[in-house]
DNA sequence: CTGTTAGCGCCTTCAC
DNA sequence: GTGAAGGCGCTAACAG
C-alpha cells in the first residue's frame, strides 16, 4: 500500500518479543512477568522483564492482548445526547469507573433514534465488548424493541453483559430510577405546598422514563382526590427546547385554571422557565415549576428549581458495578428524593 | 482457566472462517468481500458470501482486524471533566464527527489533573488509537509537561495523530480558539455600554485559557486607558463552586468600585450569580456579569448572560477532522463572538 | 479473480 | 520455573 506519510523516523512500538530479548528470556516468561496469572516465574527473571520493558516503554497491546484472550476489557457506552447534562452525568460516572476497574470505556450517541440505538448496538458487537450499557431512549411500543432485544440477548449469550438504566423493559441487568415513586411524592409536596391546578409538560409520551413519571405524579395526585386536566398535559420534545415550547403552548391557551407546571425533566422544566419569562411571565409568583433530575444547573436558575433528586454519577457508576457482578445481585432501584426549592413557594 | 459461569448455551460469534466456509470460498475472498480492498472478487462469490455473512450474523472482530492491519480506528479523547457542559459539548462533536468516519471513540477523564493526564495518555497507548485528542487542563509551568511531550511525540513518531484543544502548547495540531480576542471584544463591548469597574474571576490562572482570556480582557480595557485593580482579580477554582467563592470572595470585599464582574468561563460566572442572588443582590443590577463559551444553559439562567460564544460541537467536530487531515491544513483559530444579554444591561 | 500461506502481537497449553 | 509451539481472527503478499 502506497503510504504518503513518510515512514522515515517512523518507530514502531516495542513488542513483547522485543521485551523478552532485551531481557534474555522467552517471550512466554516476558509475558508471565508482564501480566500472567499469579506469580509463577522467576523473581530475577521477573525484574530483569519488567526493567526491559521500563527502558523500551513497552505498552501491551490491547487488540493483540484481546485476541489472544478472546475477551476485552471495554464498556460500551450509548447514550442519547452526550451533551444532555443527564447523560454526560451518567457517562462521568460509568468513567469514573471503568478507571477503577481499569476499563475502557467507549462512547456513542443515539440521538433518541431507536433505529439509530439499534444500528449502534450492531456495530458495537465489532467491538467485543464485555459491557454495554444503555442510557436513555427506550420507548412505548418502538418497533424496533424486538430486534433489539434479539441483539442483545445474542451478546449475552456470547458472554456479554448487558446493563440498561432507568426501567427493565428487555429482561436485562438494570439499574432502576425511582421514578413513579419519586414523581408521586413530589406530587404530594406540591399538594402540600397549596398546589391544586396541575399541569404536566410529559415530553414525549413514548419515552418510559416520561411516560413513568407522569404516571407516578398522577397517582401521588390522586391519592388527594385531584385529576389532571387532560388539556393540562402537553407533549413536546424531551429536551429543553421542548420544555420550552410546551410552556408557550400553555401560555398561549392560557394558565386560568393553573399553578404549577411539572416537567418530566430539569432541562425541559428549565427551558419551561425561560418560556414563561419571554411571556412577561414571572416564574414561582405567576405560576410555579417543578422538574425532575437535579442536574447541576437547577441550582443556578432563578428561581431555583424544585425537583426530584436522582444522582445520575451514581447510577453511571452503579450500572457498570451491576454488570461486572458474578450474579445479577442488587438491583434494588436508586432512590430519588425530593427537593424543594424556590420555584414552588407555598401557595398563600 | 476455571471458569465459573456456565459455558452451556454459551455461543461464539461468527468467524471470518465460519462466513467462507458456509459460502464455499476461501478465507481471503470472504475477507475481500466482506472488507477488502475495491472490489476485485466475483459477483457471484461476493454475494455468496455476504448472504452467509448476514445469515451467520456476522461482524468483523476489530481487535483482530487491528492486529491484522497493524492499526485501530479509535479515536482517544481525554477531558478534564465530562459532566462539564464545556467538555460535554465538544465530546458530543467529537463522537459525532468519528461516527462520519466509522470511528469509535474512547473517553478518560483526567480530572483538571496534569498528572492524572500523563499517566492517561501512557496507557492510552495500549489502544494504538489512531487520533488522541486532549482537551483542557494545559498548564503554565506544569512540571508534567516535558514528560507529556515526549510521550506524545513518541506516540505520533509512531505514527499517531495527537490534537489539542484550545492553544497550541506543545507543537502538535491544535484547534485554537480565539480566546484572547474574543475576552478583548467583550471588554470593549462593556465599555461601550458604559462600564467602568471592573473585576474578574480568573479561576486558575495556571490554566492557559485562563490566562489568556484573561490577558485578552485586560488589552482590551486598556485601550480604552482602564486598568484594572489587582485586588479585583480573584482566583479560584475553575468551576461553577469557583465561580461561587471568588464572588463571594468580592462581596465580602466590598463591591464598592466594581461595576461588573467578567468570569473567565460561563460555569464560573453562574456560580458567581447564585453568590450574588445568595448575598442579597442582584445580578445585573447591582453588578453586571459577564461569562465566556456560551454554553447551553446560560440563556436559561436570569438574567441570561453576557458571554463569548465558543462553537463548542463544532470545536470537537474540528479536532477529529484536524487530525484526520493528510497534512496539518486549516489550522486557522475558531472565531468567538460577543453576545450580549440581560446580565449587562447598559449603565444608567 | 481466487486460494494458499505467512504473519500481526499476544496468551497458553504442553513438554522439559 | 521455563521455553517451544500452536492458536486467537483477520489481512496481505504471493503464487496460480
Amino acid at each position: 500500500m502506497p503510504e504518503n506519510i513518510p515512514d522515515e523516523g517512523r518507530t514502531t512500538p516495542a513488542t513483547l518479543e522485543d521485551v523478552a530479548r532485551a531481557a534474555g528470556v522467552s517471550l512466554a516468561t516476558a509475558s508471565r512477568s508482564l501480566n500472567g496469572s499469579n506469580r509463577t516465574v522467576n523473581e530475577t527473571y521477573r525484574t530483569r522483564v519488567l526493567d526491559a520493558a521500563a527502558r523500551l516503554n513497552y505498552s501491551p497491546n490491547l487488540s493483540a492482548q484481546a485476541v489472544a484472550r478472546g475477551s476485552t476489557m471495554t464498556v460500551a457506552l450509548v447514550v442519547a445526547d452526550i451533551s444532555d447534562p443527564y447523560f454526560s452525568s451518567i457517562a462521568a460516572g460509568v468513567v469514573a469507573e471503568a478507571d477503577r476497574e481499569r476499563m475502557i470505556v467507549t462512547m456513542a450517541a443515539s440521538e433518541r433514534d431507536p433505529q439509530r440505538e439499534l444500528d449502534i448496538v450492531r456495530t458495537l458487537r465489532g467491538q467485543r465488548p464485555k459491557v454495554i450499557i444503555l442510557a436513555g431512549s427506550r420507548r412505548e411500543g418502538d418497533p424496533t424493541e424486538a430486534a433489539l432485544r434479539r441483539e442483545l440477548d445474542d451478546y449475552e449469550r456470547a458472554g456479554g453483559r448487558v446493563v440498561l438504566i432507568s426501567r427493565n423493559e428487555l429482561g436485562f441487568r438494570t439499574v432502576t430510577i425511582d421514578n413513579a415513586p419519586g414523581a408521586e411524592a413530589l406530587a404530594t409536596s406540591l399538594v402540600g405546598l397549596g398546589y391544586r391546578g396541575f399541569a404536566v409538560l410529559i415530553g414525549n409520551r413514548e419515552l418510559k422514563t416520561a411516560a413513568d413519571r407522569y404516571e407516578g405524579f398522577v397517582a401521588g395526585l390522586a391519592q388527594s382526590g385531584i385529576r389532571i386536566d387532560p388539556d393540562h398535559v402537553v407533549r413536546s420534545a424531551f429536551t429543553r427546547d421542548g420544555g420550552y415550547d410546551g410552556m408557550r403552548q400553555l401560555v398561549s391557551r392560557g394558565l386560568d385554571d393553573i399553578d404549577v407546571v411539572f416537567a418530566v425533566n430539569d432541562v425541559m422544566a428549565v427551558g419551561a422557565l425561560s418560556a414563561l419569562r419571554d411571556a412577561g411571565l414571572n416564574p414561582g409568583v405567576d405560576v410555579a415549576i417543578a422538574g425532575f433530575d437535579d442536574i447541576p444547573t437547577v441550582q443556578d436558575v432563578w428561581p431555583t428549581l424544585t425537583t426530584v433528586r436522582v444522582p445520575l454519577v451514581d447510577v453511571g457508576r452503579k450500572a457498570l458495578r451491576i454488570a461486572l457482578a458474578d450474579r445479577p445481585g442488587d438491583e434494588s432501584p436508586v432512590a430519588t428524593e425530593v427537593v424543594v426549592r424556590d420555584s414552588t413557594p407555598p401557595v398563600r
